[in-house]
DNA sequence: TTGTAGGCGTTATCAG
DNA sequence: CTGATAACGCCTACAA
């Protein structure tokens, strides 16, 4: 019967009485091992061990006035990513666990929850590095998800010393209230003026440098961008695209083609009517990985040939994207440092932030070019 | 400068006089919304965000009795896995973050980190499904990491409600003692009379089916075992290989191979024996894809052909077994659904155990035929 | 529906 | 090194 205590958990008190000392030495024994005799330093852990004592992280960090832990927050919105098919997790199969005997193969939705398009994705990366550098530290995480409603946002805050977040648009003004209790960070926000900190990718580099590879060396001029506009990411990197194309006296197409992450269904429509209308682009520049991984399975649906009728880029960096047919011709974030520079900005091992103002870390990207933009 | 509270953090009392309410009406208006007429909570949550107040996790975990987080810890050995190169953390680069200026991409060591033969891994799978089924029942998730001396692991239990354990060989003893406190589950620990939980996956079944395979397809006989023995699941996986070959009628070779996990220097050596006294065995089964990896290399820089001159074969399907070259012949063990098994278990979603003892869920593996077999 | 008071288990302080 | 005691912030009967 989980989550229900057989016995009462041991307390200082009852460790104190079983090695025949003060409270505070136990206290000592745990966090300042050198104020105490090694000999009932022993005693008392000795004791401890008997009891199966474990000093209660609630009450020290009430009596100390931080926990100790970092906390990594997404919001529910993030979640969808977890399952490439739109299907929630609750909708997946449970295997029931109390029947006894092996459970089957087919019981465990292996081959959605592998999917290597699901997963590692951008978040998971960042995620992967804020843990490497936690744990460098020796310092728990506390992951935790959530709407954007101001009460389950301050139940996260008031867990942590520390806060990172994948922020949702509307999410910078709820958490400005938190800044003066933790300090917070935005990961990929665009700058802006409020007192988080900030962990992003210089966007409009990637994607210059991504544009002058498709111009150079391939002589696509004709590009079209496919993303959702609503991310800030994907605005940056379209608008660098149109910038990149400008100053190169192209003359950029403005039609960008509405992805979703989740699903075909909008797109198809879309990528018909370019065929239909004779209107293809040489390139399909897409805002990230997972639009061009929905993008290929249009595109191979429709029988276009990836790269010789058109070329398809992604942005990231993903592992998915060595993985499709051909490979991806993408830009990639340094994530994992992303996720470690947040952890240290969090824990205060980041120095201090230039001219008495927050932290704007930005990370200089890398093209990665692969088969699908015809090398 | 971070960790350092500009402010007072307010509290409940704050919010209670800003609203003119009681205490109490504020702790209702987080915890008991039905409690409270929609007028005063209103005015309440008002207040709150005016503040910025966020109740205290550690207060609230005092006064309840448990934090509501679940746990999942592994120990410092595994930490290792986050690097293929057995270089530690603190021996990555760490650029500054106060220069200012974009951070330029050698300095993020990205080609280590994303390296696919460190991530994700098993360990890896499973943590993600935990934390999709934790975030599925809306409860925090606690990261932790230490070394398996009584204090870390103390330290670790009295933050959560239940702990999830990648074992290390002598961590049971340890942890029996938390218990009565608090429920535990081990991964891929073979089954003992201790009061954890268990989830796993059924390694004999998993090593029958591939000797099949090996066996039934590719008429290979002489097969040699590559695995560290220290694990119990590479014991487990060894003993199956050989009771399966012995149910075959075939004489097992009894000499296995050891190898680490980091690093080919043990491997070298061995290979090179086996190459030099004639004695190359038609197939090499790994405990780990880890083994297989490395395995590979190995053979390649000795100029062995595989799968034509020998097959190579791992265990856990990781994602980068997908991207050796032949792609890897392995047995996939469904790590999400393990993860998400044990969150159930800790969070009480997971009935009752069978017979009123403890859970033992066991899942079955998957043979995955690639080309390091020669299919 | 609202207010009051006791308690949760540590840590910190301070005089012995 | 000990012992006593006051926070720490919230939850929850219980009383009003």
């Amino acid at each position: 019967m989980p989550e229900e205590q057989t016995t009462r958990r041991p307390t200082v008190y009852d460790v104190a009485q079983e090695a025949s000392v003060s409270i505070a030495s136990v206290s000592f024994a745990f966090r300042r091992p050198d104020k105490l005799s090694e000999a009932t330093r022993e005693r008392v852990l000795d004791a401890a061990r008997r009891l199966g004592y474990a000093p209660s992280g609630a009450a020290r960090g009430l009596a100390r006035g931080r926990t100790g832990i970092l906390g990594l927050h997404a919001f529910d919105l993030l979640l969808e990513r977890a399952d490439p098919r739109a299907q929630p997790l609750s909708g997946m199969q449970s295997p029931a666990l109390d029947a006894g005997g092996v459970i089957a193969w087919d019981q465990t939705d292996d081959d959605v929850l592998s999917d290597p398009r699901a997963f590692p994705l951008y978040v998971d990366e960042v995620q992967r590095g804020f843990e490497l550098e936690c744990w460098a530290l020796g310092r728990p995480v506390m992951l935790s998800s959530g709407s954007d409603a101001d009460v389950s946002v301050a139940d996260t805050v008031g867990r942590v010393d520390g806060l990172a977040i994948f922020p949702s648009p509307q999410t910078a003004p709820t958490l400005a209230r938190h800044t003066p209790s933790i300090p917070i960070v935005l990961f990929s926000a665009a700058p802006a003026d409020d007192p988080h900190h900030r962990v992003r990718v210089d966007n409009a580099r990637g994607m210059r440098d991504l544009v002058a590879h498709l111009v150079e060396e391939h002589a696509a001029t004709d590009i079209a961008f496919v993303g959702r506009l609503e991310a800030t990411d994907a605005v940056e990197r379209r608008d660098a695209m149109i910038a990149e194309l400008e100053a190169r006296g192209i003359r950029p197409r403005l039609d960008s083609i509405d992805a979703t992450v989740r699903g075909e269904d909008e797109l198809v429509p879309q990528v018909r009517a370019l065929l239909a209308g004779g209107r293809m682009p040489r390139a399909f520049v897409c805002a990230t990985d997972q639009n061009a991984f929905t993008l290929l399975d249009v595109l191979a649906a429709e029988g276009v040939r990836v790269p010789d009728d058109v070329i398809v880029t992604g942005f990231d960096g993903t592992l998915g994207s060595r993985l499709t047919t051909p490979p991806l011709t993408t830009v990639r974030q340094p994530m994992e440092a992303m996720g470690r520079a947040a952890a240290r900005i969090l824990a205060g091992t980041a120095g201090s932030p230039p001219r008495g103002k927050t932290f704007d870390v930005v990370f200089e990207p890398r093209v990665l070019v692969r088969g699908s933009c015809g090398c």
